[in-house]
DNA sequence: AAACTTTATCGTAATATTGCAATATAATAA
DNA sequence: TTATTATATTGCAATATTACGATAAAGTTT
């Protein structure tokens, strides 16, 4: 197999394990704390803050934006990617709401 | 290649990553909510609950269980399984903290 | 003890991911 | 037009993930 079965699941369980899984891997947990941290868009200089080849960064980012973590805009030769603060925003209110479960209902055990 | 280059990367990078690996599967979502849904531990009926064989669902919770993201107590033939509340505030807290920097400072594009 | 229950591990096949060199594409500059 | 610059795509090798049947392990019950 290898294929996950994404049609026995609900569809934020699988939007969530989407938007999780592009943010599985360190180099786009990197890219998404690169691009907050620079509080433009006017980006283009991704490739050099990482350490990976051009072409791997360019593929990483492609996840990120399929995942709709991130948007990029052609800008001239450079492209501008930003963070999609809807996605981010949808992310922290799903672990808000998990959270805040857990803290509020005593279970009785472990 | 297809390993990923953990040591150019930040620990805190790498955790987060881990641990949204680890949510990157519907199914662990899946057993997620379901942990959370029952407010007891008293399991033992995750396979049941999942549209997968049971090997499949054990190594599912063995990769939950390694990111931290769960506890598992054996209680006579069965096992208990239980979020890691921890794990989970830990995550919550770092996307809040991205999710607020974002709506707080306003950029100048897209 | 033997049968039963529950979960883990092994082995294996199918598929996905990671990474990069080489190359392509597209826009700008000379 | 011909460079130049910036990003994307292709192709491929190495490795990881997903899934499950078969089997093992460990406790419980009879």
């Amino acid at each position: 197999m290898g294929a996950t079965k994404t049609d026995h699941f609900t569809d934020q369980q699988n939007t969530i394990a989407t938007v999780a899984k592009a943010l599985g891997h360190p180099a786009r947990v990197a890219i998404m704390e690169y691009l907050m941290r620079i509080d433009s868009c006017i980006c283009g200089d991704i490739v050099n803050e990482l350490p990976l080849s051009q072409p791997t960064v360019s593929q990483h980012l492609k996840e990120l934006k399929n995942a709709g973590l991130i948007k990029g805009i052609i800008e001239g030769t450079a492209i501008c990617y930003c963070i999609n603060e809807e996605t981010l925003a949808q992310l922290q209110s799903y672990f808000k709401a998990m959270s805040d479960h857990l803290t509020t209902k005593k279970r009785n055990c472990c």
